[in-house]
DNA sequence: ACCTGAACACCGTTCAAGT
DNA sequence: ACCTGAACACCGTTCAAGT
């Protein structure tokens, strides 16, 4: 990449985050390059859709999640590391409102920038999932994508203003209905 | 109304059910207009805002599903009177899709045409809610608005494309969490 | 009283022309 | 190789002018 293409880049993946920080991930494109100051061509030259520009945003975040889905599976009891990840994908998605709705769509379609992480995010809460289950602590008749549903929908709940507030509660009252009374 | 006035306002809110079937509660609004064959003031007349179009669209559904918790609350136990509601709920926002998002949102919005139906309906599942608790069938932890959380997450998940097909059976897992083990 | 549609201020996205 | 921004095809919403 030329010396300038690169610093385009970098500009614009700062201000992307700064504006989907502000208006979600729904935010103006055409504000994007606008404050970025370069031309909406610009953008779509190194962000040729809403969602690479989402993930390119996101990457380090999702590299996070994902790792941290092994530290947990090796430092705390099966239970914990499930509900311990499963907070820290709400948290995620919590700092990128409306970002869940493009993850959900990306699942669905093998061609979405988005696409391969959220796979992978969805393998990381099986694995620990799966863990729990072996060891009788999760109920048996759910799987990976049942587990990403619940999250993305406690997700959903975390971006809507009347609802927001209860989500710690709703969230306790999911994960019990998932884990099995010990 | 004058008689020209009425006729435009059925031929629109007949024209707007169709196309809400078809594209959603994001539909555009001129398309309303256009395939109604009227000036897209004509449409800002009769309904000023889109959720003032969807609530009338909606009304006959709504004023259905208050009834019928009252019904329910005759015919049936607490409990299945709870769930049969939940799931008529989710039957309504599956056959006008995202419209739950308007309707979460309306909740926080008293000037919203939605308010007061979203007000009513989340008032008719606490009653259905409040009856389970005062049996002992349902959790005595959550109220009307978490009841609502719930519903409307569920209602989201079955507008998912990827999820959809799973609601049932995450029904049947927040159901059980909500209800308790007789 | 009611209807019309031009007008305004936005979008997302593409692509010919420039450097 | 990369950047630019006009151009195209849309939006939602308002409001002066017509009937």
């Amino acid at each position: 990449m030329r010396a300038d293409a690169k610093k385009n880049y970098d500009h614009l993946l700062e201000i992307g985050r700064a504006v989907v920080a502000e208006q979600g991930a729904e935010a103006s494109m055409r504000d994007v390059a606008r404050r970025a100051g370069v031309g909406i061509g610009t953008l779509y030259r190194h962000f040729p859709t809403r969602e690479a520009l989402l993930e390119a945003l996101l990457r380090e975040s999702f590299d996070q999640l994902t790792a941290s889905a092994s530290t947990l599976e090796i430092s705390s009891s099966p239970a914990d590391a499930l509900t311990g990840w499963l907070r820290a994908m709400i948290a995620l998605t919590h700092s990128h409102r409306g970002v869940i709705a493009s993850m959900t769509a990306a699942i669905a379609s093998p061609d979405s920038a988005l696409h391969a992480s959220c796979v992978m995010l969805r393998a990381s809460g099986a694995r620990l999932l799966e863990r729990a289950q072996a060891e009788g602590q999760a109920r048996g008749d759910i799987d990976g994508t049942d587990l990403l549903a619940l999250v993305s929908a406690l997700a959903w709940l975390n971006d809507q203003p009347p609802f927001a507030a209860r989500v710690d509660h709703l969230f306790d009252l999911i994960a019990s209905a998932i884990l099995v009374r010990k």
